[in-house]
DNA sequence: CGTATCGTTCAATATGTACTGAACGATATT
DNA sequence: AATATCGTTCAGTACATATTGAACGATACG
């Protein structure tokens, strides 16, 4: 039977989530929430997606952490309940400049401990430093973009200085 | 004893690479060549980093496909040398935005084939390739900076869209 | 030619971690 | 208070893949 838009969509996250170094059920979450634009109980998810609860409940709040998805609560139910955030992807950007720019720190500590006539090691890797640092810079004005050029245009966007 | 700057630099990179997805080995790799920043034999690397030349031969052609590598001929001598490219970083921005590229790719197909009254899924999902292609643009227009810009002056990100 | 020195490939192993089922604590319901 | 319904945790398993040692083909050297 052919595999429906919904499966393909799910599974495709699934894969690229994967490809990026994340749980493969991590993407298909995210896109079960996507195509439910609506929140979803824990429960509702597993069984959407055919997994075990445990999965879910752990790589759900993998994704809150990386500001994707928030918790909801829902009247008349004691369940908890999982929906994306306005613009998920921003938020990922966000958190992946901040690894880059502990890599720089890192990295930048390490140059400084090169001797001055090391015939230029420390500083190649304190270009590395230079390099990690920058990247923050723009993934951080990536994201910037992202969130003032929004098609929708739903509010006015957060101008930071 | 205590750990030499060099190790821990090319350990750094090894666990960066690690977070990243990629082998450790091949981050270890790219701080070795950074390092000695003149071409090393396999044998060379595969001494200096401890482990077998067959992952070095794989890693470091991995490397080479990423663009961060090359190989050079060395005249007296009979062995493949390798050195990290002008660039690095530049070079494996681009790959990165291939890989957003084709994602584009495949999820915009997906959203074609929702149907028209489907509650705003398709909408939802071409959203995704849309932020899918952006982002290689934004990534391409990123590396072309890294080469046209010096390594110590600063330049403003350049805006997409 | 025969030999030695390369780099690559491939099957096998080691290793990390994603995922599960079951147990647990916490909270709501009766 | 007793029971039921949640979500989380944890030990164990399954699985993917990084890494290795050995075998192989190719090329340079004698």
């Amino acid at each position: 039977m052919p595999v429906s838009p919904q499966d393909r969509f799910i599974e495709t996250l699934g894969l690229i989530s994967q490809t990026e170094g994340s749980p493969r059920i991590s993407g298909q979450i995210l896109g079960c929430l996507v195509l439910a634009n609506e929140p979803l109980s824990l429960t509702e998810i597993a069984e959407r997606l055919d997994v075990s609860k445990a999965s879910v409940s752990t790589n759900v709040r993998l994704l809150e952490i990386r500001g994707m998805a928030r918790r909801e609560a829902m009247r008349g139910s004691r369940q908890d309940h999982w929906a994306v955030v306005e613009n998920p992807h921003q938020q990922v950007l966000a958190t992946l400049a901040d690894r880059f720019r502990r890599n720089a720190d890192t990295v930048k500590s390490i140059a400084a401990d090169f001797p001055e006539d090391d015939s230029g090691e420390g500083a190649r890797v304190a270009g590395f430093a230079e390099f990690y640092l920058r990247s923050a810079d723009f993934l951080d004005s990536w994201a910037q973009t992202l969130a003032t050029t929004d098609q929708h245009e739903k509010e006015t966007p957060p101008h930071v200085g």
